[in-house]
DNA sequence: TTGCGTGCAAAGGTTTTGCATGGCA
DNA sequence: TGCCATGCAAAACCTTTGCACGCAA
């Protein structure tokens, strides 16, 4: 979990800043770059990565991969709430990210472990579908 | 869902027969490729995803995007399994997929739905955690 | 004969890597 | 000073597409 000695750079700084100004949505390395056009500045796409890899490891992003032919989706994330146990639930319609505490929820990962001898991986584990919105509509 | 009208080519066959030689298993197009290459043949791989296509639209396959940035996998499913309830656990630690049909899990969709209003997308969604025996040797 | 299937090569898009340079502590 | 971060370009990878030819019905 804990990732290497990392420093506080200008960079760091910035992409920080503009995930959390973009709080419940989320955002691809194509967004973030256009991001940083759009102030005049440019940023080399690996840095993107790198950063974003960084911030997956200390939990401070989640990324998502919405279809998977196009780029993965990163979404700030408070870190108070992802450490423990926390469904995420993705709506793959509208793209909302559903935070789920839930009793009933909870109990799915002692059955997991007990029955199944598998131990959930919050953080990382993500249920994709459809919210309650987009499934009225008849999404698919 | 209906696909346009269809041949039944060499490929075609040949391919499905591997594929159902493999059920249970999941399988990229990359294996595909190998497994012809160790009969001595040689198959193009557009030729594979484009029957993987029409599979697809037919359902006689389902799709896993496993790993975001790795290959697709698919696996033969005869209309039962994966059309159905059921989940896919990958283990972090191995890479082992493990496919889980079990009533206790099944509830969770059902309580998705009607308490969160959440419709879960079975294909789609993989529990991310440790299998037992990664777990027990503290892999992180 | 008609129209889909196939193979090859090339293109497209996303993500990673190598390497030299720059910046934090 | 030591080490990580950055930028650029190139590479790696998966998947799709264009085109000419082959094959099923």
């Amino acid at each position: 979990m804990k990732d290497k000695h990392q420093y506080n750079t200008r960079r760091r700084a910035e992409l920080l800043e503009y995930l959390k100004s973009m709080q419940g949505r989320h955002v691809t390395v194509n967004d973030i770059r256009a991001h940083f056009l759009a102030k005049g500045e440019s940023i080399g796409t690996a840095t993107i990565y790198r950063q974003l890899d960084h911030m997956l490891s200390q939990g401070l992003v989640q990324k998502y991969t919405l279809d998977e032919t196009s780029a993965a989706c990163f979404e700030y994330v408070d870190g108070e709430c992802c450490h423990d146990v926390c469904f995420h639930c993705k709506c793959v319609g509208c793209g909302q990210l559903i935070h789920l505490h839930c009793g009933e929820l909870e109990k799915v990962q002692g059955h997991l472990a007990e029955e199944h001898g598998f131990r959930l991986d919050f953080p990382r584990t993500i249920l994709y579908g459809l919210c309650s919105a987009c499934g009225r509509e008849g999404v698919r």
